[in-house]
DNA sequence: GTATGATTAAAACAGTTGTTTGAGTTTGTG
DNA sequence: CACAAACTCAAACAACTGTTTTAATCATAC
């Protein structure tokens, strides 16, 4: 509950933080019990509700301590962009980029916890939670405003629906490759090997093909 | 237990898919009790055991119900491309179409429970438990090895390790545009109506134009 | 050192979990 | 009708859930 004191209990709660993210990860939410946290951190049951309130705020916590950091750098990556363009609409590819590279770049920091992270993110856009989806919205809510408007203007001869789609199932692809790669070996066997490092580029070059893709037929209305 | 027997019984058992269907796809498998699963489906507690022997083998059920029938029918569709075009490689663009546009069409039936399955298994696809990814890679293996040789053949300059990952990313458009459409409402306000029935459409230009989309550059060795 | 507050520790709390039991009821067959 | 199998039911099982409590330990300022 406390915001923050000596130094005895930032190292329980980092510690805590850093196995219920691991934990979360690989069991979900539900499937992620108290017991299982604390022995992997090392630390006693109650310290959980002691420094973070509830299961829940400490779900929070684990989200709270690295999103709002990515979505404060997708939102400086954009700004830049529009300084540097000065009032010209920017290109799509790049405006893209700046939200999805931005992530892949943090997915693919291994030792700081980032790939971790990300991998937990990827699942948790599917999390049957209530809360969990309430919570992820409103801390998205900001940077995806951004980011649309930018395509918004960037596009203006597009529906904006159509926008919202794609990037709907841009959000997809990315969250899926990042949560799926050693998850569900669908594609069993062939992926293996030196390919997480490469897995940005290849993916960046799929958004794109699929955003730039000649709309749909809007069919027999 | 039983295979099938009685009108009686394959009623309740009818029953206990029906609503547990729902129920993993709203609150997942950890999330959901089998209490929940017997109360909305008005039998006893103790019938889950007894039709099926347990909760995960209950929870199996509900998929090999209708995932059979969905790979089936993605084989057969592709077996149809094969006889029609007669030894000559395949349009990448037709199988892609038999593989997605099949299910595509399962998740548009609702009245049958199809949209409510496609959204269940869009979910499950990052479901955490260990089982649930061991069963869904057996159940899928032999179509996903089928369309992957399609591709393959269809598309014989390009690096099958392309291939590969560019069905994954579709995959995850999919899974995620199907699980994701009321679910997480990240993209809050703008999707609302009318929209259910052209997702089809959408997202197959969408997934076209990422199959079709130049190579990612490989990048420093 | 002693007092003060922050942190940890072990134990117990009430509630829920999936599963099993054993007696009851229904169903189909001779 | 009688018999046996299939099925349903209420109750109980032990194990586990998140949380709270109470006492012990630690760090720090006076």
């Amino acid at each position: 509950m406390r915001e923050d004191t000596s130094k005895h209990s930032i190292d329980t709660r980092s510690r805590i933080l850093d196995a219920a993210e691991a934990l979360f990860m690989e069991h979900g939410f539900d499937g992620t019990s108290m017991r299982l946290i604390t022995a992997q951190a090392g630390v006693n049951l109650a310290a959980i509700n002691y420094h973070f309130g509830s299961k829940e705020l400490l779900f929070q916590e684990v989200f709270r301590r690295r999103l709002t950091d990515l979505n404060r750098r997708r939102i400086e990556a954009l700004d830049a962009l529009e300084a540097e363009a000065g009032g010209a609409p920017l290109k799509p590819s790049r405006i893209v980029e700046a939200f999805f590279g931005t992530a892949l770049r943090m997915a693919a920091d291994v030792e700081g916890g980032g790939h971790t992270f990300m991998r937990l993110l990827g699942r948790t856009y599917t999390e049957p939670n209530d809360f969990v989806r309430q919570f992820l919205a409103e801390e998205y809510a900001e940077c995806v405003d951004r980011f649309l408007a930018a395509l918004y203007r960037a596009l203006p001869e597009v529906a904006r629906t159509e926008i919202l789609w794609r990037f709907h199932f841009m959000m997809g692809a990315m969250s899926y490759a990042i949560a799926g790669t050693d998850a569900l070996q669908l594609l069993a066997g062939k992926f293996d090997d030196e390919d997480p490092a490469r897995l940005a580029s290849r993916l960046m070059s799929f958004l794109l093909g699929g955003l730039r893709a000649p709309l749909a037929d809007p069919g027999p209305a």
